[in-house]
DNA sequence: TTATAATGATAGTAATACTATCATAAAAAA
DNA sequence: TTTTTTATGATAGTATTACTATCATTATAA
């Protein structure tokens, strides 16, 4: 019945595919399960191999630290956004759709059909919102970088500046537009739940609305 | 000659105000450089002992730990840029001028006047570009926010969001608007150095015209 | 059935993030 | 000035973290 995806992610990411085995699997669940409890800082490879019943060592054998770890799975998603993006474009050609239709598959996406066994997309995504600027937030960032540890979110973001630019083609920012409308979601979802203050709207329980109708005005009213 | 600046930062940020002594402002002004040096993550309060000649339990007299130290840093760096709107701003009467004024006092921050002798600003505006988030993105923010500790950023966005409603009374998204410029101009800095294909502004030097430019068209855009 | 690969078990190390105690120096009060 | 208080320094110690190394055992594949 389950999908079967399979993303294919940097492998400078990990020493080992992590999709690959049973063990590998249980280390991508449950430290969506234990970063999401504890936050990235708390969350250790110790703490990981007693909820998994194995050994840090063990866990060592499929990624170097913990920071690959997170960069792991924050592609994963954002691969897993471009899948729904893909699919729920497929065969709209109107520009203007699309974007809709973009931000929808991503303020929604851990909504929408929860596609692997193993991966909690709610959790994850909670985990994009709470801990996703830490990925890129080092001062590995450009070794990281040229490794290409963030091509799946350069290249989600590179296909939605595609979109505007068929909207509007004297739009100056693209690139600027499509990663503010992510940042946006994540940031102002973060807000509403932790520091009401700084934004305007609110989010009861997962309902997520306000956020999808806030985009669609930005994104709209800007490219008029 | 230099101003003597001194803001009122909560006390709860630190167990004895290290704008008070000698030895605290050394460690104001030297973890503000190890910081931009070495990255968050890798800064200790040992390496800081070490750096000032002082040890690492004076320290932990002043703050409990470096992630209060951090919080410290950003509030200083908003009451920093709070003061500059005040002062750029005072006697503008026209809303649409105000905004403009306060988006190239945020942008260009550091440039203006250096006002406190042990505050390298261009040097905290940098850690406050690559660290800030980490501030409130953990898993203590509603206890470190019912604390007060993110208040003077929320009293900042909160001047701004009244100058935006000035200028549109109609505009839904007063409050996101606002602090969305703040993490526009923070994150886009960001990407034009680190990860250029995110952005479509550049960054040379620290010539940050482009973004304030692109502030500028987004805000006007929006609350036309 | 034997080789090979994956995992577990255990141990160990350097660094981190502290806490505690006592000595000394500097500043303020008497 | 002398005394008292306060601030800082020096030193030691602890639990945890983030690993690395080695060897044994169990699956899997040849």
């Amino acid at each position: 019945m389950s999908l079967q995806i399979r993303f294919s992610l940097n492998e400078g990411l990990f020493l080992k595919d992590p999709q690959d085995s049973k063990l590998g699997k249980n280390i991508i669940q449950h430290s969506i399960l234990l970063i999401d409890e504890y936050g990235f800082e708390s969350f250790t490879f110790k703490k990981l191999a007693e909820k998994i019943g194995s050994t840090e060592a063990s866990i060592y054998r499929y990624f170097e630290n913990k920071h690959l770890l997170l960069i792991f799975l924050v592609n994963w998603y954002w691969e897993w956004v471009s899948y729904l993006i893909k699919v729920n474009t497929t065969n709209v050609i109107d520009p203007k759709m699309k974007l809709k239709i973009i931000i929808h598959s991503f303020v929604f996406a851990p909504k929408d059909n929860p596609g692997v066994e193993y991966v909690n997309e709610s959790k994850l995504h909670n985990i994009v919102i709470s801990e996703g600027v830490k990925a890129y937030h080092t001062k590995d960032v450009d070794k990281d970088n040229s490794k290409g540890f963030f091509k799946s979110y350069k290249s989600l973001a590179n296909e939605v500046s595609n979109v505007i630019s068929e909207i509007n083609p004297q739009f100056k920012y693209p690139y600027a537009l499509a990663t503010n409308l992510f940042e946006m979601s994540n940031n102002h979802i973060y807000f509403a739940k932790h520091l009401p203050r700084l934004t305007d709207i609110s989010v009861n329980g997962n309902n997520v609305n306000e956020v999808e109708t806030m985009l669609n005005y930005f994104a709209d009213k800007l490219l008029s």
